[in-house]
DNA sequence: CTATCCACCTGGCGGC
DNA sequence: TGCCGCCAGGTGGATA
């Protein structure tokens, strides 16, 4: 039985739906949270939040004074999202930040809602009779307030870099974000400023997938590269967007528990693994400034 | 300014 | 079986 979210939700159908998953090899990153974005939109835009349950003080920013009251009675408008961070527009001006942090996750409950866990931190109750509600067990995730106005210069969003799937992104983008760059190309891939969304799996694959090694440093990479280096982190990107949207339609099981993202990683966790594209090496994992790095020390460099 | 390092947090896993 | 300690990750703030 293959439904759509909306659908299930409207026919009273899902029970417990979880649109992020916990999965250990699924951190959230750009289509992840694209994804849980895609997930929310159909149950939460243009719906009234008629209560907003915050069980504790913070996460891992304290949550605005007045986070719940100043949301409740509201109608949310559209979900948008930049970089990492999930939009929620609010009519009359507010806007809700959402960020997943490593651990956290959105669950859709439309009927018998479970009493709350011990990290569920927070639940949007809306005006179908919806609860989205969040848990976050490491609390790397944050909520907070802003307006439409002051969302471009807020403090989390003002510096991060083009999103690469943005149509205004192109190589010559990256090229100029990457001059004189003396640190390596992975943890500058990393670095929000330079592009936005990609973490620590999507840097690996990227660079995987357009024969750069890890180690090189940023500012030498050629035109030519950059090139290719930019069409392989949109290949990636979407890839993985493709598969958490199938998942989202189409793995829809009949107790509304969503299908998993598949797990296609060529490089990523796979250290020590014979590589699968040249079958000769063993795929390395080094550190990087503290963060884990795989790659083929043969097919990249 | 840029680069590096650390704190934040808890579940999961390896080792004993 | 149980317990201990380490590790993973994204980000901002402190430090060099």
């Amino acid at each position: 039985m293959d439904r759509t979210i909306a659908e299930l939700v409207r026919l009273r159908y899902v029970n417990l739906y979880c649109i992020n998953i916990k999965c250990k090899r699924n951190m959230p990153e750009l289509p992840e949270v694209e994804t849980v974005r895609r997930g929310l939109q159909p149950v939460l835009e243009g719906q009234k939040l008629t209560s907003v349950v915050v069980r504790r003080s913070g996460l891992r920013i304290p949550f605005p004074k007045d986070f719940a009251k100043k949301l409740t009675g509201k109608t949310i408008s559209h979900l948008t999202r930049r970089a990492k961070y999930i939009l929620m527009h609010i009519e009359g001006g507010d806007v809700v930040i959402i960020h997943l942090g490593m651990s956290g996750h959105m669950t859709i409950l439309a009927k018998n809602i479970p009493k709350p866990g011990k990290h569920d931190h927070v639940d949007f109750c809306t005006s179908n009779a919806v609860t989205v509600r969040f848990n976050d067990p490491r609390r790397f995730g944050l909520m907070t307030l802003t307006t439409e106005k002051g969302l471009e210069t807020h403090k989390l969003l003002k510096n991060i870099g083009p999103d690469p799937l943005a149509n205004n992104f192109n190589h010559i983008t990256l090229a100029d974000a990457l001059v004189g760059r003396k640190v390596s190309i992975k943890v500058a891939l990393l670095d929000q400023k330079t592009i936005a969304g990609l973490g620590n799996i999507y840097v690996s694959e990227s660079l995987f997938r357009s024969g750069i090694s890890p180690l090189r440093l940023a500012h030498s990479i050629s035109g030519v590269e950059v090139e290719e280096l930019t069409k392989c982190i949109r290949e990636v990107l979407i890839e993985a967007l493709d598969a958490g949207g199938s998942s989202l339609n189409d793995h829809v099981k009949p107790d509304g528990k969503l299908g998993y993202f598949q797990n296609n990683f060529k490089v990523y966790s796979k250290g020590d693994e014979t590589c699968n594209r040249c079958l000769r090496a063993r795929i390395k994992k080094i550190k990087q400034s503290g963060r884990s790095t795989f790659y083929c020390p043969i097919c990249q460099s």
